[in-house]
DNA sequence: CTATTATGATACATGAGTGTCTCATATTTT
DNA sequence: AAAATATGAGACACTCATGTATCATAATAG
């Protein structure tokens, strides 16, 4: 299935979770950790890593895709089609923005593999559809570009997430913040 | 006086001159090049790279450093106190948003060392100012957290250079953007 | 219970980047 | 021109993460 050559050992899922559990602790504080380190606080020997993610791309790319297929389905989970837009722009903010420390690693990650690279196109694909709404309902208007409206809507779910972590707001405040912001600026 | 304990060789402004932009070249590239290829690069020997650079932290900070203040100076240098705020923050939008390939690296690095935090911290100074004035000019609303602003004027810079980037829009059309959506939002 | 199999621990080999040193050469300074 | 000195090139040792192989042990499946 999805194992590589040395499929010659099933993983077993607890420790398939404890590696990935670890990963993601020690990525979002240091994005040079070794494999070593990560065997360590996962509780698993570093030979045990070693069969099943040969190098620390594949083990960077795995985890990067689990968390943007999570991240879209948290998004995709708020996509009711009946209702206006603005109000589906809130809920997605209020959804994604406090899963921000589940995958802050990727800001100091480049954008690698095929898997993370489908979610992410997916994402903003998904953006970009919701922008396309919100001009129909002159909610943003038709003059802005829809590159310029993703790329913002993409960005302050970041701006909100970070706001959250250095305690300046509630995730709550940050996403009426953001949807206010977007829509209609500082003023 | 700058130099560390290897200053037994004064370094020439040439050499200097020559390590930092090929850095700087290659670290917007790729932020894991190594010693060797930035010395091949710079046209340097790689024991000259190591004479005034122990090592490659050391690089990076004189880098950021030198990258940060070259950013304040640009942004310090549209500061004209007697203009409206409005006029000062699409001034340093202009001069700040085509230097963003300077300083792109900064993006995928961790902000140590001292020189670079000061730098940092001046930069997020100056616009925390700027952003009380604007407040006091009432083109930001009283009720919007100064530090949430701050972030969105320091984010919209990425943005805007971004899309210039990508070639989706040019310096100037992306200032105005990015004034006229920090001001009225999207809408 | 028994057979299968994933894991842990260990040892070992490898490669890459780093840092240091020396000396001949080129550059600058006086 | 002569002295001082920064550089280039090469050799060397060292560290550390990586990757692989082996085997006893623990967990799981039958």
């Amino acid at each position: 299935m999805g194992m590589n050559k040395q499929s010659r050992h099933e993983i077993r899922p607890r420790t398939l979770e404890a590696i990935l559990d670890a990963a993601l602790r020690l990525f979002n504080a240091d994005s040079g950790v070794t494999m070593s380190e990560i065997a360590g606080a996962a509780g698993v020997g570093r030979a045990t890593l070693h069969r099943h993610f040969q190098n620390k791309d594949e083990l960077i790319q795995t985890l990067s895709a689990r968390c943007m297929e999570e991240m879209n389905a948290a998004v995709i989970a708020t996509d009711s089609p009946d209702r206006p837009a603005v109000e589906r722009l809130h809920a997605m903010l209020k959804s994604a923005i406090p899963l921000g420390d589940r995958y802050a690693f990727l800001k100091f990650e480049r954008m690698e593999g095929e898997e993370l690279l489908a979610g992410y196109k997916e994402q903003l694909n998904w953006t970009r559809v919701l922008v396309e709404q919100l001009k129909n309902e002159q909610a943003i208007a038709m003059d802005v570009p829809t590159s310029w409206a993703v790329a913002q809507v993409d960005q302050i779910i970041w701006t909100a997430w970070t706001a959250v972590w250095n305690k300046e707001l509630s995730a709550d405040d940050a996403a009426d913040l953001a949807l206010r912001t977007l829509l209609t600026g500082l003023s």
